[in-house]
DNA sequence: GTTATATACGACAAAATTTGTCGCATATAA
DNA sequence: TTATATGCGACAAATTTTGTCGTATATAAC
């Protein structure tokens, strides 16, 4: 319960490690055999970055990818949505009424500790991390 | 990711409506019906939350739930703590070392934002639901 | 232009977690 | 004695997470 994912874990590590090597361009390879990551899974979520701009990649020999100057500015919560879509402790946070619960008692209070968790994501950049 | 289990959500939902009945003695069935909440997965966590002294148990014909005196001053964390184990957004918050990251860049960071969740739960109490 | 290396992408499979069901035991009020 | 309620463990279904495979495309180097 209210665990992130493996695919966001080995996001953060490989945009931390391209923040670290910003002259350089990464091969997926590399990040996947340095930290112990399966290549096909961090290659697709890098794939994702890179068609949001967070990252950039660059095809053939001696490519690779390589951290954009968005990334910086990116919050965790944009972060999050870019890879795992819009970040809500329960469905009903996004959703206009519960599926299968007829006099919830609790969404008021429950969406107010959403927005919490939200706000809290959205003031630490990937710079933070 | 980063959800709440049903469990939790069935278990909120009930522990609102014990503090809403404070005098009323209120059998699972009632609060499995009024929601809609399956029986026998409710009757399992408000065991749960029994044998923790969060609410008490009586059984017997008119038996039932009601809210004990320490539910107001219980945190969410605590909650979330007999419900599910210790909260925590990545499995090495509370593990001595990273399974199988070999070099991990993240584990810091990623403990402080751990710790401030953890704030942020420990300063709702089942009161502010 | 051929080759080797890298990203791009979709379908699928395995594993783990979450969610729900069933059967039976125990306590107790009526 | 009976009906109603909690207590508890084993199991099953469903969903989500995690990982694999095959193939296409771009491009630098030779």
């Amino acid at each position: 319960m209210l665990k992130i994912t493996k695919k966001v874990e080995y996001a953060l590590i490989a945009v931390r490690h391209l923040q670290e090597n910003k002259n350089k361009l990464v091969p997926v390879a590399d990040i996947s055999s340095y930290y112990g990551i399966p290549r096909e899974v961090l290659a697709k979520t890098l794939q994702k970055l890179a068609s949001s701009n967070i990252i950039k990649s660059y095809k053939g020999p001696a490519g690779g990818y390589k951290a954009s100057d968005k990334i910086e500015k990116t919050t965790l919560n944009d972060f999050f949505e870019i890879l795992e879509g819009p970040t809500a402790i329960m469905d009903c946070y996004f959703e206009s009424g519960c599926d299968h619960l007829d006099n919830c008692n609790i969404r008021n209070p429950m969406n107010k500790i959403n927005d919490s968790i939200r706000d809290l994501f959205n003031n630490i950049t990937l710079a933070d991390i």
